[in-house]
DNA sequence: CAATTCCATAACCTTATGGTTATATAATGA
DNA sequence: TCATTATATAACCATAAGGTTATGGAATTG
């Protein structure tokens, strides 16, 4: 069925997980979680140039993770759900495969959870 | 507590999604989820070679994403759980924080358990 | 039309990646 | 000791990543 459509995105994995290999493109895609943002406004809250911010987004577009809008002169990024459904699909698929080591990724998880909920109340607004 | 070492280690993710961003170490990290393995059984499967393997080795090793063994004249390669449950907990987190697309993921999250489902029942076993 | 704003593109540099073939090393076996 | 097995390392190559500065171009504003 069309659902074939997302097997042949498995190639896509190669450029998902590239794209989130990089902290930069992290950050903008936490940013971008907060709703669509320009290169400017994209750019600010890092030291690399404008041009290193574009480049960044020219990655994750190819990745399909965010995609560009137009508004005026502006070009604002938008996230796109599907290609991080692949990631996070791999990974659970990844998972339940895993059985030998099950419980112990569970574990980590929760601890994992509970590291970054205490990372997020943690008086910092940002 | 200990657990700060897991905020540290988020430095790590940057190897982590750079090491499943190749297709051919996925598919190294799924055959080790069946058990540890040396690298001529892991080479095995592939056309490229025993080198290329190593390399490979090299980079999943730096990683996090799994350990060697000596056993005689072999290293066999095993996983870890750790790396991989911080590359899943970025997601979950990401996931929460994005809760704007949150349905829309989901969705997404659930055609793709199907398409896996359909995928692993097609003929072979495993 | 001219200036400004927002962004992309070009040219360049350095380092990393992914592959190759050839060779070294370490443990085992005869 | 000599050969074999299993793996690592070296040297090399081509391409890509991630950054820079400088420049180009499109839409907006004066």
């Amino acid at each position: 069925m069309e659902l074939i459509g997302y097997r042949k995105a498995d190639g896509n994995l190669d450029a998902v997980f590239a794209a989130l290999s990089d902290p930069t493109r992290r950050a903008i895609l936490v940013r971008l979680a907060q709703g669509e943002a320009t290169v400017n406004e994209l750019a600010e809250p890092f030291k690399i140039s404008q041009p290193a911010i574009s480049k960044h987004l020219k990655v994750l577009e190819r990745s399909g993770l965010i995609e560009r809008g137009i508004n005026r002169t502006q070009r604002p990024a938008r996230l796109k759900a599907g290609p991080m459904a692949e990631a996070v699909a791999w990974l659970e698929e990844f998972r339940k495969f895993w059985s030998g080591s099950f419980d112990q990724l569970d574990t980590l998880l929760e601890d994992l959870q509970q590291v970054q909920d205490n990372t997020k109340g943690e008086g910092t607004k940002t």
